[in-house]
DNA sequence: TTAATATTGAGTCGCAATGACTCAATAAAT
DNA sequence: ATTTATTGAGTCATTGCGACTCAATATTAA
Protein backbone atom coordinates (compact mmCIF):
# COMPACT_ATOMS: atom_id res chain seq x y z
CA UNK A 1 0.00 0.00 0.00
CA UNK A 2 1.49 3.65 -1.02
CA UNK A 3 -0.65 4.78 1.76
CA UNK A 4 1.22 4.47 4.36
CA UNK A 5 2.97 7.38 3.13
CA UNK A 6 -0.64 9.43 4.65
CA UNK A 7 -0.43 8.10 7.90
CA UNK A 8 1.49 9.85 10.95
CA UNK A 9 2.90 6.66 11.71
CA UNK A 10 5.10 7.27 8.71
CA UNK A 11 5.67 10.91 8.83
CA UNK A 12 7.66 10.34 12.22
CA UNK A 13 9.07 7.23 11.06
CA UNK A 14 9.51 6.95 7.80
CA UNK A 15 13.03 5.07 7.48
CA UNK A 16 11.49 2.37 9.02
CA UNK A 17 9.29 1.34 5.82
CA UNK A 18 10.57 2.91 2.97
CA UNK A 19 14.63 2.75 1.61
CA UNK A 20 15.99 5.74 3.10
CA UNK A 21 16.95 8.73 0.35
CA UNK A 22 15.81 7.17 -2.59
CA UNK A 23 12.95 8.08 -4.10
CA UNK A 24 11.54 6.85 -7.73
CA UNK A 25 9.29 9.81 -10.55
CA UNK A 26 7.08 8.63 -13.04
CA UNK A 27 7.16 10.32 -16.34
CA UNK A 28 4.23 8.70 -17.76
CA UNK A 29 3.93 9.57 -21.41
CA UNK A 30 0.57 9.62 -23.59
CA UNK A 31 -0.63 10.49 -27.44
CA UNK A 32 -4.13 11.68 -27.84
CA UNK A 33 -4.98 14.82 -30.36
CA UNK A 34 -2.10 14.37 -32.28
CA UNK A 35 0.56 15.44 -29.15
CA UNK A 36 2.76 14.09 -26.68
CA UNK A 37 0.67 13.85 -23.04
CA UNK A 38 2.21 13.85 -19.60
CA UNK A 39 0.92 13.17 -16.57
CA UNK A 40 1.08 15.77 -13.68
CA UNK A 41 0.03 15.67 -10.26
CA UNK A 42 -1.29 18.86 -8.13
CA UNK A 43 0.85 19.54 -5.23
CA UNK A 44 -0.77 19.74 -1.73
CA UNK A 45 1.36 22.51 -0.80
CA UNK A 46 1.79 24.97 -3.75
CA UNK A 47 0.59 26.05 -6.83
CA UNK A 48 3.74 24.09 -8.73
CA UNK A 49 2.44 21.16 -10.12
CA UNK A 50 4.99 18.03 -10.02
CA UNK A 51 5.55 14.63 -11.35
CA UNK A 52 3.92 11.50 -9.67
CA UNK A 53 6.32 9.88 -7.94
CA UNK A 54 6.90 8.06 -4.39
CA UNK A 55 9.10 5.66 -2.66
CA UNK A 56 10.66 2.17 -2.38
CA UNK A 57 9.50 0.10 0.49
CA UNK A 58 11.85 -2.36 1.80
CA UNK A 59 10.54 -4.88 0.51
CA UNK A 60 10.11 -4.10 -3.11
CA UNK A 61 12.04 -4.33 -6.49
CA UNK A 62 12.71 -0.89 -7.73
CA UNK A 63 10.64 -1.78 -10.52
CA UNK A 64 7.93 -3.26 -8.24
CA UNK A 65 7.60 0.26 -6.37
CA UNK A 66 7.53 2.12 -10.24
CA UNK A 67 4.70 -0.49 -10.93
CA UNK A 68 2.83 0.32 -7.68
CA UNK A 69 2.98 3.96 -7.95
CA UNK A 70 1.77 4.20 -11.58
CA UNK A 71 -1.11 1.76 -10.61
CA UNK A 72 -1.69 4.35 -8.32
CA UNK A 73 -1.86 7.51 -10.35
CA UNK A 74 -3.07 5.88 -13.46
CA UNK A 75 -4.85 2.87 -12.56
CA UNK A 76 -3.15 1.09 -15.55
CA UNK A 77 -0.43 -2.23 -14.39
CA UNK A 78 1.61 -3.63 -17.26
CA UNK A 79 2.57 -1.33 -19.25
CA UNK A 80 5.96 -0.31 -20.46
CA UNK A 81 7.91 1.21 -17.58
CA UNK A 82 11.60 1.53 -17.90
CA UNK A 83 14.25 3.38 -16.16
CA UNK A 84 15.88 6.15 -18.01
CA UNK A 85 18.23 8.68 -15.23
CA UNK A 86 19.20 9.43 -11.82
CA UNK A 87 18.65 13.09 -10.43
CA UNK A 88 20.06 13.89 -7.03
CA UNK A 89 21.73 17.17 -7.73
CA UNK A 90 22.61 18.71 -4.27
CA UNK A 91 20.56 21.84 -4.45
CA UNK A 92 17.20 19.81 -6.12
CA UNK A 93 15.40 21.08 -3.23
CA UNK A 94 16.18 24.71 -3.12
CA UNK A 95 13.08 25.86 -4.50
CA UNK A 96 11.27 23.87 -1.79
CA UNK A 97 12.83 24.95 0.76
CA UNK A 98 11.58 28.62 0.49
CA UNK A 99 8.28 27.50 -0.74
CA UNK A 100 7.90 25.42 2.74
CA UNK A 101 8.85 28.50 4.39
CA UNK A 102 6.17 30.39 4.05
CA UNK A 103 4.35 27.76 5.15
CA UNK A 104 4.04 27.51 8.46
CA UNK A 105 1.31 24.89 9.43
CA UNK A 106 2.08 23.10 12.19
CA UNK A 107 1.03 20.01 10.84
CA UNK A 108 2.83 20.00 7.39
CA UNK A 109 6.32 20.30 9.19
CA UNK A 110 6.91 17.18 9.63
CA UNK A 111 6.47 16.44 5.94
CA UNK A 112 8.53 19.56 5.13
CA UNK A 113 11.38 18.27 6.96
CA UNK A 114 10.81 14.71 5.30
CA UNK A 115 11.12 16.25 1.51
CA UNK A 116 13.49 18.50 2.15
CA UNK A 117 16.08 16.07 2.63
CA UNK A 118 18.24 15.31 -0.08
CA UNK A 119 16.91 12.28 -2.16
CA UNK A 120 18.14 10.29 -5.11
CA UNK A 121 15.50 10.14 -7.55
CA UNK A 122 15.18 7.06 -10.27
CA UNK A 123 13.13 8.40 -12.95
CA UNK A 124 11.21 5.69 -15.05
CA UNK A 125 9.69 6.18 -18.46
CA UNK A 126 6.01 4.90 -19.01
CA UNK A 127 4.45 4.34 -21.58
CA UNK A 128 0.98 4.51 -21.75
CA UNK A 129 -2.86 4.51 -23.43
CA UNK A 130 -4.55 7.57 -23.01
CA UNK A 131 -7.88 6.74 -22.77
CA UNK A 132 -7.30 3.81 -20.63
CA UNK A 133 -5.84 5.94 -17.97
CA UNK A 134 -8.09 6.87 -14.58
CA UNK A 135 -6.12 10.25 -13.41
CA UNK A 136 -5.17 9.71 -9.69
CA UNK A 137 -8.14 12.40 -7.97
CA UNK A 138 -9.01 11.87 -4.15
CA UNK A 139 -9.09 14.68 -1.83
CA UNK A 140 -5.61 15.32 -1.18
CA UNK A 141 -4.09 14.31 -5.00
CA UNK A 142 -5.09 15.29 -8.35
CA UNK A 143 -3.58 14.38 -11.54
CA UNK A 144 -3.94 15.88 -14.92
CA UNK A 145 -2.65 15.67 -18.50
CA UNK A 146 -0.44 18.12 -19.87
CA UNK A 147 0.57 18.73 -23.82
CA UNK A 148 4.36 18.68 -23.70
CA UNK A 149 4.92 21.72 -24.92
CA UNK A 150 3.04 23.58 -22.45
CA UNK A 151 4.55 21.65 -19.27
CA UNK A 152 4.28 24.38 -16.63
CA UNK A 153 7.30 24.99 -14.16
CA UNK A 154 7.51 22.11 -11.79
CA UNK A 155 8.29 21.46 -8.20
CA UNK A 156 12.68 20.14 -7.68
CA UNK A 157 14.19 19.58 -10.90
CA UNK A 158 10.92 17.63 -12.35
CA UNK A 159 11.22 19.89 -15.70
CA UNK A 160 14.65 18.09 -16.20
CA UNK A 161 13.80 15.09 -15.72
CA UNK A 162 11.20 15.26 -18.53
CA UNK A 163 12.98 17.28 -20.50
CA UNK A 164 15.46 14.32 -20.04
CA UNK A 165 12.73 11.47 -20.88
CA UNK A 166 11.49 13.03 -23.88
CA UNK A 167 15.51 12.79 -24.87
CA UNK A 168 15.80 9.39 -24.02
CA UNK A 169 12.34 8.85 -26.05
CA UNK A 170 13.50 10.33 -29.24
CA UNK A 171 16.65 8.30 -28.80
CA UNK A 172 15.01 5.15 -28.42
CA UNK A 173 12.24 5.86 -31.00
CA UNK A 174 13.55 2.64 -32.85
CA UNK A 175 13.92 0.23 -29.96
CA UNK A 176 10.97 1.31 -27.58
CA UNK A 177 7.42 0.17 -28.39
CA UNK A 178 6.29 3.10 -29.17
CA UNK A 179 3.53 2.92 -31.19
CA UNK A 180 2.37 -0.59 -29.13
CA UNK A 181 2.13 1.34 -25.88
CA UNK A 182 0.79 4.67 -26.86
CA UNK A 183 -2.03 3.82 -29.03
CA UNK A 184 -5.45 2.05 -28.44
CA UNK A 185 -5.57 -2.11 -29.91
CA UNK A 186 -6.90 -0.24 -33.05
CA UNK A 187 -5.54 2.49 -34.75
CA UNK A 188 -5.13 4.22 -38.44
CA UNK A 189 -2.14 4.33 -40.15
CA UNK A 190 -1.79 8.01 -39.64
CA UNK A 191 -2.16 8.04 -35.78
CA UNK A 192 1.08 5.87 -35.81
CA UNK A 193 2.42 8.13 -37.90
CA UNK A 194 1.88 10.82 -36.25
CA UNK A 195 3.17 9.96 -33.15
CA UNK A 196 6.24 9.29 -35.42
CA UNK A 197 6.46 12.84 -36.72
CA UNK A 198 5.23 14.46 -33.11
CA UNK A 199 8.66 12.89 -31.74
CA UNK A 200 10.85 13.48 -34.28
CA UNK A 201 9.73 16.84 -34.75
CA UNK A 202 9.32 16.77 -38.47
CA UNK A 203 6.89 15.66 -41.13
CA UNK A 204 7.11 12.38 -43.14
CA UNK A 205 6.02 11.15 -46.47
CA UNK A 206 2.50 9.80 -46.05
CA UNK A 207 3.52 6.34 -48.69
CA UNK A 208 7.25 6.38 -47.92
CA UNK A 209 5.77 5.81 -43.89
CA UNK A 210 3.83 3.18 -45.00
CA UNK A 211 6.32 1.45 -47.33
CA UNK A 212 8.36 0.87 -44.44
CA UNK A 213 6.25 0.51 -41.39
CA UNK A 214 4.13 -2.02 -43.32
CA UNK A 215 7.71 -3.82 -44.60
CA UNK A 216 8.51 -4.89 -41.46
CA UNK A 217 4.85 -7.37 -41.03
CA UNK A 218 4.33 -6.29 -37.33
CA UNK A 219 0.95 -4.75 -38.28
CA UNK A 220 -2.24 -6.46 -39.23
CA UNK A 221 -5.20 -4.96 -41.44
CA UNK A 222 -8.59 -4.80 -40.25
CA UNK A 223 -11.58 -4.82 -41.90
CA UNK A 224 -13.29 -2.52 -39.16
CA UNK A 225 -13.84 1.44 -40.12
CA UNK A 226 -13.30 4.48 -38.16
CA UNK A 227 -16.10 6.65 -39.15
CA UNK A 228 -17.30 10.95 -38.37
CA UNK A 229 -15.15 12.81 -40.80
CA UNK A 230 -16.09 13.91 -43.99
CA UNK A 231 -13.84 11.26 -46.04
CA UNK A 232 -13.32 8.15 -46.98
CA UNK A 233 -12.86 5.98 -43.63
CA UNK A 234 -9.22 5.01 -43.11
CA UNK A 235 -8.68 1.71 -42.18
CA UNK A 236 -7.78 0.22 -38.84
CA UNK A 237 -4.97 -1.45 -38.02
CA UNK A 238 -3.57 -3.26 -35.14
CA UNK A 239 -0.28 -4.58 -33.80
CA UNK A 240 1.13 -7.93 -34.15
CA UNK A 241 2.62 -8.90 -30.96
CA UNK A 242 4.70 -11.55 -31.18
CA UNK A 243 6.31 -10.16 -34.52
CA UNK A 244 6.56 -6.38 -32.99
CA UNK A 245 8.70 -7.50 -30.47
CA UNK A 246 10.90 -9.80 -32.36
CA UNK A 247 11.22 -6.73 -34.40
CA UNK A 248 12.00 -4.37 -32.17
CA UNK A 249 14.96 -6.45 -30.47
CA UNK A 250 16.78 -5.65 -33.73
CA UNK A 251 15.59 -1.74 -34.11
CA UNK A 252 13.21 -0.36 -36.55
CA UNK A 253 15.55 1.01 -38.85
CA UNK A 254 16.19 4.92 -38.67
CA UNK A 255 13.30 7.08 -39.91
CA UNK B 1 38.54 11.85 0.37
CA UNK B 2 37.37 8.67 -0.09
CA UNK B 3 39.30 7.15 3.05
CA UNK B 4 36.98 8.36 5.71
CA UNK B 5 35.57 4.80 4.52
CA UNK B 6 38.19 3.62 6.09
CA UNK B 7 38.10 5.19 9.90
CA UNK B 8 36.46 4.19 12.45
CA UNK B 9 34.47 7.01 12.96
CA UNK B 10 32.65 6.65 9.58
CA UNK B 11 32.21 2.28 10.42
CA UNK B 12 30.25 3.37 13.73
CA UNK B 13 28.53 6.14 12.13
CA UNK B 14 28.25 5.63 8.18
CA UNK B 15 25.22 7.69 7.41
CA UNK B 16 26.50 11.21 8.92
CA UNK B 17 28.63 10.83 6.13
CA UNK B 18 27.24 9.46 2.95
CA UNK B 19 23.91 9.09 1.68
CA UNK B 20 21.99 6.18 3.14
CA UNK B 21 20.97 3.19 1.06
CA UNK B 22 22.50 4.72 -2.14
CA UNK B 23 26.01 3.05 -3.63
CA UNK B 24 28.01 3.50 -6.75
CA UNK B 25 29.79 1.32 -8.79
CA UNK B 26 32.17 1.80 -11.97
CA UNK B 27 32.34 -0.17 -14.60
CA UNK B 28 35.52 0.84 -16.14
CA UNK B 29 36.19 -0.35 -19.84
CA UNK B 30 39.54 -0.57 -21.13
CA UNK B 31 40.90 -1.92 -24.51
CA UNK B 32 44.33 -3.35 -25.05
CA UNK B 33 45.80 -6.34 -27.59
CA UNK B 34 42.48 -6.25 -29.40
CA UNK B 35 40.40 -7.11 -26.50
CA UNK B 36 37.92 -5.29 -24.18
CA UNK B 37 39.12 -5.05 -20.65
CA UNK B 38 37.52 -4.49 -17.14
CA UNK B 39 38.86 -3.15 -14.50
CA UNK B 40 38.07 -5.18 -10.80
CA UNK B 41 38.77 -4.88 -7.00
CA UNK B 42 40.14 -7.41 -5.07
CA UNK B 43 37.89 -7.22 -1.72
CA UNK B 44 39.36 -7.81 1.70
CA UNK B 45 37.03 -10.42 2.59
CA UNK B 46 36.80 -12.97 0.57
CA UNK B 47 38.19 -14.27 -2.36
CA UNK B 48 35.66 -13.03 -4.85
CA UNK B 49 36.47 -10.06 -7.11
CA UNK B 50 34.29 -6.94 -7.17
CA UNK B 51 33.51 -3.98 -9.16
CA UNK B 52 35.34 -0.80 -8.29
CA UNK B 53 32.70 1.12 -6.35
CA UNK B 54 31.84 3.73 -3.13
CA UNK B 55 29.14 6.20 -1.53
CA UNK B 56 27.83 9.22 -2.27
CA UNK B 57 29.24 12.15 0.05
CA UNK B 58 26.69 14.19 1.55
CA UNK B 59 27.92 17.02 -0.32
CA UNK B 60 28.80 15.53 -3.36
CA UNK B 61 27.02 15.83 -6.84
CA UNK B 62 26.14 12.05 -8.04
CA UNK B 63 28.37 12.41 -11.05
CA UNK B 64 31.26 14.43 -8.45
CA UNK B 65 31.14 11.18 -6.05
CA UNK B 66 31.69 8.44 -9.48
CA UNK B 67 34.34 10.90 -10.33
CA UNK B 68 35.91 10.89 -7.08
CA UNK B 69 35.66 6.85 -7.35
CA UNK B 70 37.30 6.65 -10.64
CA UNK B 71 40.17 9.01 -9.97
CA UNK B 72 40.62 6.90 -6.17
CA UNK B 73 40.58 3.52 -8.68
CA UNK B 74 42.79 4.52 -11.83
CA UNK B 75 44.52 7.68 -11.07
CA UNK B 76 42.42 9.67 -13.95
CA UNK B 77 40.00 12.39 -13.79
CA UNK B 78 38.12 14.06 -16.63
CA UNK B 79 37.12 10.96 -18.64
CA UNK B 80 33.94 9.63 -20.21
CA UNK B 81 32.02 8.50 -17.44
CA UNK B 82 27.79 8.13 -17.78
CA UNK B 83 24.87 6.90 -15.61
CA UNK B 84 23.81 3.80 -17.20
CA UNK B 85 21.50 1.84 -14.84
CA UNK B 86 20.53 0.74 -11.42
CA UNK B 87 20.62 -2.30 -9.29
CA UNK B 88 18.75 -2.60 -6.29
CA UNK B 89 17.34 -5.74 -6.20
CA UNK B 90 16.08 -7.05 -2.80
CA UNK B 91 18.38 -10.38 -2.60
CA UNK B 92 21.34 -8.90 -4.39
CA UNK B 93 23.46 -9.16 -1.00
CA UNK B 94 22.44 -12.97 -0.64
CA UNK B 95 26.24 -14.50 -1.66
CA UNK B 96 27.61 -12.55 0.42
CA UNK B 97 25.56 -13.13 3.70
CA UNK B 98 26.74 -16.42 3.63
CA UNK B 99 30.59 -15.48 3.20
CA UNK B 100 30.14 -13.07 6.15
CA UNK B 101 28.84 -15.63 8.56
CA UNK B 102 32.02 -17.57 7.69
CA UNK B 103 34.06 -15.16 9.08
CA UNK B 104 33.40 -14.25 12.34
CA UNK B 105 36.56 -11.76 13.11
CA UNK B 106 35.16 -9.05 15.40
CA UNK B 107 36.63 -6.10 14.13
CA UNK B 108 34.95 -6.87 10.73
CA UNK B 109 31.06 -6.88 11.94
CA UNK B 110 30.75 -3.69 12.02
CA UNK B 111 31.67 -3.62 8.38
CA UNK B 112 29.78 -6.25 7.23
CA UNK B 113 26.27 -5.31 9.19
CA UNK B 114 26.39 -2.05 7.09
CA UNK B 115 27.43 -4.13 3.67
CA UNK B 116 24.66 -5.99 3.96
CA UNK B 117 21.84 -3.41 4.21
CA UNK B 118 19.84 -3.08 1.24
CA UNK B 119 21.63 -0.55 -1.20
CA UNK B 120 20.41 1.07 -4.49
CA UNK B 121 23.36 1.08 -6.48
CA UNK B 122 23.85 3.76 -9.55
CA UNK B 123 25.43 2.01 -11.94
CA UNK B 124 28.23 4.38 -14.40
CA UNK B 125 29.96 3.12 -17.05
CA UNK B 126 33.84 5.04 -17.64
CA UNK B 127 35.95 4.60 -21.25
CA UNK B 128 39.90 5.30 -20.02
CA UNK B 129 42.75 4.30 -22.00
CA UNK B 130 44.09 1.45 -20.62
CA UNK B 131 47.87 2.46 -20.79
CA UNK B 132 47.08 5.76 -18.75
CA UNK B 133 45.29 4.07 -15.76
CA UNK B 134 47.28 3.11 -12.52
CA UNK B 135 45.63 0.45 -11.09
CA UNK B 136 44.89 1.66 -7.38
CA UNK B 137 46.79 -1.15 -5.42
CA UNK B 138 47.38 -0.28 -1.27
CA UNK B 139 47.77 -2.62 1.08
CA UNK B 140 44.05 -3.50 1.98
CA UNK B 141 42.94 -2.77 -2.10
CA UNK B 142 44.16 -3.83 -5.28
CA UNK B 143 42.69 -3.24 -8.72
CA UNK B 144 43.70 -5.37 -11.89
CA UNK B 145 42.27 -5.31 -15.47
CA UNK B 146 40.12 -8.45 -16.40
CA UNK B 147 39.63 -9.72 -20.16
CA UNK B 148 35.69 -9.03 -20.35
CA UNK B 149 35.39 -12.29 -21.85
CA UNK B 150 37.21 -14.21 -18.54
CA UNK B 151 35.66 -11.81 -15.96
CA UNK B 152 35.43 -14.65 -13.09
CA UNK B 153 31.81 -14.75 -10.25
CA UNK B 154 32.14 -11.63 -8.46
CA UNK B 155 30.69 -10.15 -5.74
CA UNK B 156 26.44 -9.59 -5.19
CA UNK B 157 25.17 -8.54 -8.75
CA UNK B 158 28.19 -7.59 -10.36
CA UNK B 159 28.58 -9.55 -13.09
CA UNK B 160 24.99 -8.79 -14.24
CA UNK B 161 26.25 -4.79 -13.23
CA UNK B 162 29.32 -5.51 -16.20
CA UNK B 163 26.78 -7.48 -18.39
CA UNK B 164 24.33 -4.38 -18.81
CA UNK B 165 26.94 -2.01 -18.79
CA UNK B 166 28.56 -4.00 -22.04
CA UNK B 167 25.09 -4.16 -23.50
CA UNK B 168 24.67 -0.05 -23.06
CA UNK B 169 27.81 -0.11 -24.86
CA UNK B 170 26.89 -2.07 -27.71
CA UNK B 171 23.73 -0.39 -27.95
CA UNK B 172 25.28 3.48 -27.76
CA UNK B 173 27.94 2.34 -30.20
CA UNK B 174 27.17 5.30 -32.29
CA UNK B 175 26.98 7.79 -30.28
CA UNK B 176 29.46 7.33 -27.35
CA UNK B 177 32.73 8.50 -27.81
CA UNK B 178 34.23 4.97 -27.70
CA UNK B 179 37.37 5.68 -30.03
CA UNK B 180 38.00 8.63 -28.63
CA UNK B 181 38.12 7.31 -25.20
CA UNK B 182 39.91 4.09 -25.17
CA UNK B 183 42.43 5.06 -27.34
CA UNK B 184 45.73 6.73 -27.04
CA UNK B 185 46.46 10.17 -28.32
CA UNK B 186 47.61 8.56 -31.89
CA UNK B 187 46.60 5.01 -33.33
CA UNK B 188 46.59 3.04 -36.59
CA UNK B 189 42.98 3.02 -38.14
CA UNK B 190 43.08 -1.23 -37.75
CA UNK B 191 42.93 -0.53 -34.00
CA UNK B 192 39.53 1.81 -34.29
CA UNK B 193 38.73 -1.24 -36.16
CA UNK B 194 39.55 -3.71 -33.76
CA UNK B 195 37.34 -1.90 -31.25
CA UNK B 196 34.34 -1.64 -33.54
CA UNK B 197 34.60 -5.59 -34.43
CA UNK B 198 35.05 -6.65 -30.55
CA UNK B 199 31.99 -4.46 -29.72
CA UNK B 200 30.04 -5.79 -32.35
CA UNK B 201 31.32 -9.27 -32.43
CA UNK B 202 32.43 -9.58 -36.08
CA UNK B 203 34.48 -9.16 -38.34
CA UNK B 204 34.10 -5.86 -40.59
CA UNK B 205 35.82 -5.19 -43.91
CA UNK B 206 38.54 -3.07 -44.18
CA UNK B 207 38.28 -0.77 -47.06
CA UNK B 208 34.46 -0.56 -45.91
CA UNK B 209 34.78 0.96 -42.32
CA UNK B 210 37.88 3.10 -43.33
CA UNK B 211 35.18 4.56 -45.93
CA UNK B 212 33.33 4.86 -43.82
CA UNK B 213 35.41 6.31 -40.61
CA UNK B 214 37.18 8.75 -42.65
CA UNK B 215 33.79 9.98 -44.64
CA UNK B 216 32.75 11.77 -41.01
CA UNK B 217 35.56 13.77 -41.58
CA UNK B 218 36.84 13.17 -37.47
CA UNK B 219 40.10 11.92 -37.80
CA UNK B 220 43.57 13.52 -38.80
CA UNK B 221 46.07 11.77 -40.46
CA UNK B 222 49.23 12.36 -38.86
CA UNK B 223 52.72 11.62 -40.24
CA UNK B 224 54.52 9.72 -37.86
CA UNK B 225 54.63 6.02 -38.03
CA UNK B 226 54.77 3.33 -35.80
CA UNK B 227 57.11 0.23 -36.38
CA UNK B 228 58.06 -2.98 -35.33
CA UNK B 229 56.49 -5.65 -37.33
CA UNK B 230 57.48 -7.11 -40.05
CA UNK B 231 55.47 -5.17 -42.78
CA UNK B 232 54.89 -1.86 -43.85
CA UNK B 233 54.32 0.93 -40.89
CA UNK B 234 50.82 2.02 -40.89
CA UNK B 235 49.75 5.87 -40.77
CA UNK B 236 48.58 7.07 -37.34
CA UNK B 237 45.16 9.24 -37.17
CA UNK B 238 43.86 11.20 -34.23
CA UNK B 239 40.32 12.30 -33.61
CA UNK B 240 39.82 15.84 -34.56
CA UNK B 241 37.85 16.67 -31.23
CA UNK B 242 35.66 19.85 -32.08
CA UNK B 243 34.67 17.87 -35.12
CA UNK B 244 34.12 14.48 -33.20
CA UNK B 245 31.66 15.63 -30.71
CA UNK B 246 29.80 17.32 -33.57
CA UNK B 247 29.44 14.50 -35.16
CA UNK B 248 28.59 12.27 -32.41
CA UNK B 249 25.45 14.54 -31.70
CA UNK B 250 23.54 13.23 -34.96
CA UNK B 251 25.39 9.74 -34.14
CA UNK B 252 27.65 7.97 -36.65
CA UNK B 253 25.50 5.84 -38.06
CA UNK B 254 25.50 2.06 -38.38
CA UNK B 255 28.29 -0.47 -38.58
C1' DT C 1 69.28 -9.87 -52.22
C1' DT C 2 65.17 -11.99 -51.67
C1' DA C 3 61.09 -13.68 -49.62
C1' DA C 4 57.40 -13.07 -46.53
C1' DT C 5 54.21 -10.04 -44.44
C1' DA C 6 50.71 -6.65 -43.61
C1' DT C 7 49.57 -1.91 -44.89
C1' DT C 8 47.73 1.05 -48.19
C1' DG C 9 45.20 3.19 -52.24
C1' DA C 10 41.90 2.96 -55.53
C1' DG C 11 38.73 0.95 -57.37
C1' DT C 12 34.16 -2.06 -59.13
C1' DC C 13 29.60 -4.12 -58.77
C1' DG C 14 25.01 -4.99 -57.45
C1' DC C 15 21.55 -4.48 -54.07
C1' DA C 16 18.52 -2.18 -50.93
C1' DA C 17 16.78 1.71 -48.71
C1' DT C 18 15.46 6.45 -48.84
C1' DG C 19 13.32 10.83 -49.87
C1' DA C 20 10.70 13.39 -52.96
C1' DC C 21 7.45 12.85 -56.11
C1' DT C 22 2.90 11.94 -59.18
C1' DC C 23 -1.66 10.31 -60.61
C1' DA C 24 -6.00 8.52 -60.04
C1' DA C 25 -9.61 5.86 -57.60
C1' DT C 26 -12.49 5.62 -53.53
C1' DA C 27 -15.70 6.51 -49.70
C1' DA C 28 -18.08 9.60 -46.72
C1' DA C 29 -20.47 13.80 -45.24
C1' DT C 30 -22.79 18.22 -46.46
C1' DA D 1 -22.99 17.14 -56.71
C1' DT D 2 -19.19 18.87 -54.29
C1' DT D 3 -15.68 18.74 -51.07
C1' DT D 4 -12.55 16.25 -48.44
C1' DA D 5 -9.04 13.03 -47.01
C1' DT D 6 -7.83 8.20 -47.56
C1' DT D 7 -5.86 4.86 -50.33
C1' DG D 8 -3.15 2.19 -53.93
C1' DA D 9 0.35 1.93 -56.97
C1' DG D 10 3.71 3.65 -58.83
C1' DT D 11 8.43 6.35 -60.62
C1' DC D 12 13.03 8.11 -60.24
C1' DA D 13 17.48 9.51 -58.78
C1' DT D 14 20.61 9.22 -55.04
C1' DT D 15 22.99 7.22 -51.35
C1' DG D 16 25.06 3.77 -48.57
C1' DC D 17 26.46 -0.75 -47.90
C1' DG D 18 28.59 -5.26 -48.22
C1' DA D 19 31.52 -8.05 -50.73
C1' DC D 20 34.89 -7.91 -53.73
C1' DT D 21 39.62 -7.30 -56.56
C1' DC D 22 44.20 -5.73 -57.92
C1' DA D 23 48.45 -3.81 -57.34
C1' DA D 24 51.91 -0.85 -54.97
C1' DT D 25 54.52 -0.10 -50.82
C1' DA D 26 57.39 -0.46 -46.70
C1' DT D 27 59.49 -3.33 -43.38
C1' DT D 28 61.78 -7.23 -41.27
C1' DA D 29 63.82 -11.73 -41.39
C1' DA D 30 66.20 -15.33 -43.89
Amino acid sequence: MDDILFTEEFKTNPDKYVLPSVAINNVIFGFDDNKVKVLLLRTAYAELWTLPGGFVLKEDELITAAERLLKLFTGLDSVYLKHFGVFGAVNRAEKERELFLNDQRQDNQLNYNFFLQRFVVLGYLALVQYKQVSPLSDDVRQCEWFDLESVPELTFDHNLIIETAFRELRFQLNYLPIGFNLLPEEFPLKSLQKIYETILGKKLDRGNFNRKILSYGILEKKEKYFSGAANKAPFMYSFNKEQYFNALENGLGAF
